[in-house]
RNA sequence: GGGCGCAUAGCUCAGUUGGUUAGAGCACCAGCUCGACAAGCUGGGGGUCGUAGGUUCGAAUCCUACUGCGCCCA
């Protein structure tokens, strides 16, 4: 074995024997083990591995991991999305950058073909990267949302809603990307903080055009379809103008002032104009007074007839052009800076146009009610359980779901038209010229858009299982227990997963419908200065780049060390030395093990006699029952801390170095106890740190004298199986570590070299408390290399001694160390004065405590009594600490 | 405008129900080529727990307000 761990060797070769042993893949109708099921979020099919997902996907894995090793049997579904929008756009650029063609030249069949070619080729990388990360996916199920069996999942559940009708169509005010030319939901959109102009234009009176009536806009050009002014009720600025019209300039249009309690009256002029075409807040408004909608913008974005003399020019430049033209008649009032926000597409981050268009909608409140019962009866929990308040507040005030695109990537819409537009929906396609089913007419067209892509990553947990079918998969497998995903995603897919849970399985009752049972929101990861990590800004950190330079135990380790549950962290590249460096350690302890233990014979506890094997089994004990408790409870943090410590701390520093001896003699026990910690410890840390683990356990088998399972991605999860804690050892053994320490710190305060052999006196205190055991004399003997060692309640303190006092406060061992009158005087002095300092607070403190009568007489007798004690301890202490110092 | 989160050592973060001396990693200082590991070993220094109030015998921990940073929603 190398002295360093070099990952790239190990990481290829242990995923392909997890291949070839299929050992990722579940175990069908017939396993008898209790299922446990996550369903992986599927990436966007164009995406890139990023930080974000590095981390969900490791906690995932660990997640499966540990319940694969804990006995269940286990599914990791993978996938990706089609990516609507994302995808087109992807494949519709580099078709005008390669041959100057759109997709309208190509036509839709093969602009389609086009994409798949692009997806057959490209569309597999994402799934790639996170099999270099260690995800443990059953990637024999790997899904696709345009795959034959989701797309027919989709068409099911649209004709189901369509039955009971839950989708309608209808012209509405709709969110416009006008660079993709498509609607897009309200999830869709993102706020942009910008600074812009407040214009005050002014609207002559009808009737009286020397009177004008002031309106406050950062849109100006919409003016040109507005189609009244509203002010509210109670605003005494207006309350004779209500019902008188106004003169809409530059296009000469009579328009009402009407009066609506949605006006702010405090907001610019307290009049605003109203714009029920391009507005959603107008769109309400205008509604409530009967206005006209005037449509002024083309698909693209420029303005249409409507615009009269502005007609087709692009927004920007018919603002600059209307607010020109208003100056020009002494109709622009002023206008002044504001900060305000902008609505921006995600995708194209344009700015976004309420546009009125015909789209089809999903009716949302019934199918929200069941998913908020979900959250209500505890069917469905969160994890932070903060993030329950998200989800049931998008819940409570959800609105109705716009679920078509202008595209031609995703799933077409399966409903049909006869020559009266008359629709039918249908699973199966219908042909052209067939008898539409309800009116008897032929049918005369498709619908040519598609669906959202959420409509189909909303079936995820169910379709990837064979829904509609009732399949033995669906049966076995749904529900899922856990889902992990980032906290935007709550409502775009979490939600609408349990709704489509409970709306489509019908199958199952009540509560079983519910998708996942626990739904874990990670952490955000931010660069080094706290800001998210993204695209735009070009701050993020590349997992792909850190597995190459650190390995992917590394990556996985650092980032869940790193993570305290749903707190977000910083990431900055070099935080994954820590990962490295602790994968590392456990190398070296392995090649330690393998290398000095010789062949490891199987561990018989009744020959377990020394203390420090006592003593690691307990802690291992220990490790075991936290970790898996850990796990189970999605607790990474914890459990990858836990582990850091048991591996570095009571393995490494203190078991290893204490048995050296004993295996150069050759110590049979030993080398079984080294075999046995080393083998939990591998499984403990497998779903952290998978490929490390796998080599090393590789390595082990083979040095064991028994038989150990041949991967351990499937061996039994240790669970310290014949172990028991033992507080009396760990406590001895806790108080041989501080002796040590003291002794340690003693030398190189006085300059002696740690091969020098000591002669050690340590003299109990009163502050020690009586243990069954006393500290573990040869252990300490071998850890600090004593010649000699004193111990008792009051010992011959030798002459000439440097002297510190170890075991907690107060100290429980006054320890000597022999320097035959070669004390370093200063560095004794200081450091005692030090001490006293310290010790003169804390007695400082106690003395407050004690001298309170409220303390005395309201706190526990216990606490008091502790204080009391303490005190008495500590001015013993102190009463030591100062004759050392005197006698200096 | 509404909601949520965070503020603890130079940096990044832990800190269960309030109760001995608030912990870790990195960084820093000193020493170490001793046969697992310098990506290491040993020892050490470093914190009035954002501010101001309050509750309590007792607050990093509970409450209120404020300040700063971040996120989500409208």
């Amino acid at each position: 074995m190398a002295t360093r761990y070099d990952p790239v060797a190990v990481e290829d070769t242990m995923r392909a024997r997890w291949d070839a042993a299929k050992a990722f893949e579940a175990g069908g109708p017939d396993d008898p083990r209790e299922t446990f099921t996550i369903i992986i979020p599927p990436p966007n099919v164009t995406g890139v591995l990023h930080m974000g997902h590095a981390l969900n996907g490791t906690l995932q894995d660990i997640v499966a991991r540990h319940r694969r090793m804990s006995g269940f049997d286990t599914l990791w579904v993978p996938g990706t999305d089609h990516a609507g929008i994302a995808t087109q756009a992807v494949v519709e650029k580099k078709l005008y950058a390669e041959e100057g063609k759109t997709r309208e030249d190509l036509g839709r069949d093969a602009f389609l073909e086009r994409i798949w070619a692009w997806k057959e080729e490209h569309g597999n990388k994402i799934l790639e990267q996170f099999k270099h990360l260690g995800a443990s996916c059953d990637w024999s199920r790997t899904a696709f949302t345009l795959d034959p069996g989701l797309s027919h999942a989709v068409r099911v559940a649209f004709v189901k809603l369509w039955e009971q009708k839950l989708i309608y169509r209808g012209a509405r005010l709709v969110n416009w990307d006008c660079v993709l030319q498509t609607a897009v939901s309200d999830d869709e959109i993102e706020y942009v903080a910008k600074r812009s102009q407040l214009h005050y234009l002014r609207y002559p009176l009808a009737d009286d055009a020397s009177r004008h009536l002031v309106v406050a806009t950062t849109r100006p050009e919409t003016m040109l379809a507005d189609t009244g002014v509203a002010v509210h009720p109670d605003d005494k600025r207006y309350a004779d103008l209500v019902g008188k019209k106004l003169r809409l300039p530059l296009v000469d249009r009579e328009i009402p002032i009407v009066a609506d309690d949605s006006v702010d009256s405090s907001f610019g002029t307290g009049a605003v104009k109203v714009t029920p075409g391009h507005d959603p807040a107008d769109y309400e408004r205008g509604a409530r007074h009967r206005l006209p909608i005037i449509n002024l913008l083309e698909k693209d974005g420029s303005l249409n007839e409507n615009g009269g003399p502005f007609a087709g020019l692009p927004r920007e430049k018919a603002r600059k052009q209307v607010l020109a033209a208003m100056k020009e008649q002494g109709l622009l009032e002023k206008s002044e800076d504001i900060d305000h926000k902008v609505p921006v597409s995600d995708r194209s981050k344009s700015p976004i146009e309420p546009l009125v268009s015909e789209q089809w909608f999903v009716k949302m409140k019934p199918l929200a009610q069941p998913a908020l019962k979900a959250v209500e009866s505890g069917a469905l929990t969160f994890k932070p359980a903060r993030w329950t308040k998200v989800y049931r507040d998008w819940l409570e005030k959800v609105h109705d779901w716009c679920i078509s695109r202008q595209l031609w990537w995703g799933h077409r819409i399966p409903v049909w038209y006869d020559e009266d537009n008359e629709p039918a929906a249908s699973v199966t396609d219908l042909e052209l010229g067939a008898p539409h089913p309800t009116t008897g007419k032929p049918l005369v067209r498709r619908d040519d858009d598609v669906l959202d892509t959420w409509a189909s990553s909303w079936l995820f947990p169910m379709a990837t299982l064979g829904w509609p079918e009732n399949t033995p998969d669906l049966q076995r497998y749904y529900p899922t227990q856990f889902l992990s995903t980032a906290s935007d995603i709550i409502y775009l897919w979490v939600a609408r997963m349990v709704m489509a849970g409970y709306a489509f399985m019908d199958e199952l009752d009540g509560d079983a419908k519910n998708p996942f049972t626990t739904c874990y929101i990670h952490a955000t990861v931010l660069d080094a200065t706290g800001q998210r990590m993204s695209k735009s800004k070009g701050n993020g950190i590349d997992p792909l780049d850190m597995i190459a330079q650190y390995g992917a135990d590394a990556v996985r380790f650092s980032l869940v060390m790193l993570t305290k549950e749903g707190q977000d962290t910083k990431l900055a590249p070099e935080k994954f030395e820590m990962g490295r460096n602790f994968v590392n350690k456990l190398w070296n302890a392995a090649r330690f093990v393998l290398g000095k233990a010789g062949k490891l014979p199987a561990l018989e506890l009744s020959k377990v006699d020394a203390l420090e094997d006592r003593w690691i089994l307990s802690r291992l004990a220990a490790t075991c029952e936290s970790v898996h408790g850990h796990y189970e409870r999605y607790e990474f943090n914890d459990a990858a801390t836990t582990l850091y410590r048991f591996v570095w701390n009571d393995v490494c520093d203190w078991y290893v170095e204490a048995v050296k001896t004993r295996l150069e003699s050759g110590d049979r026990v030993a080398a079984a106890v080294l075999g046995r910690v080393l083998g939990d410890m591998l499984g403990l840390l497998h779903p952290l740190a998978p490929f490390v683990t796998e080599a090393i356990w590789e390595k082990l088998r083979a040095a064991s004298e028994y038989e150990r399972p041949e991967l351990l991605a499937t061996a039994p999860f240790p669970r310290g199986e014949g172990l028991a804690r033992d507080p009396d050892i760990e406590a001895a053994l806790d108080d041989a570590q501080e002796i040590v320490g003291s002794v340690r710190k003693l030398r190189q305060q006085n300059n002696v070299s740690e091969s020098k052999p000591a002669k050690v006196t340590v003299a109990l205190t009163d502050a020690a408390p009586a243990r069954a055991l006393p500290p573990a004399e040869e252990f300490m003997r071998r850890l600090g290399n004593f010649e000699s060692l004193v111990m008792g309640k009051d010992p011959e303190r030798p002459a000439g001694a440097a002297v510190d006092f170890a075991g907690g406060s107060p100290a429980a061992f006054e320890v000597l160390l022999d320097l035959e009158g070669l004390v370093d005087r200063e560095a004794q002095k200081a450091d005692l004065s030090r001490n006293l300092a310290k010790l003169e607070k804390q007695l400082a403190s106690i003395q407050g405590k004690l001298g309170n009568e409220g303390f005395v007489a309201k706190a526990p007798a216990e606490v008091v009594e502790r204080e009391r004690a303490r005190l008495t301890e500590l001015e013993a202490e102190r009463a030591r600490l100062q004759a050392l110092l005197a006698a200096l």
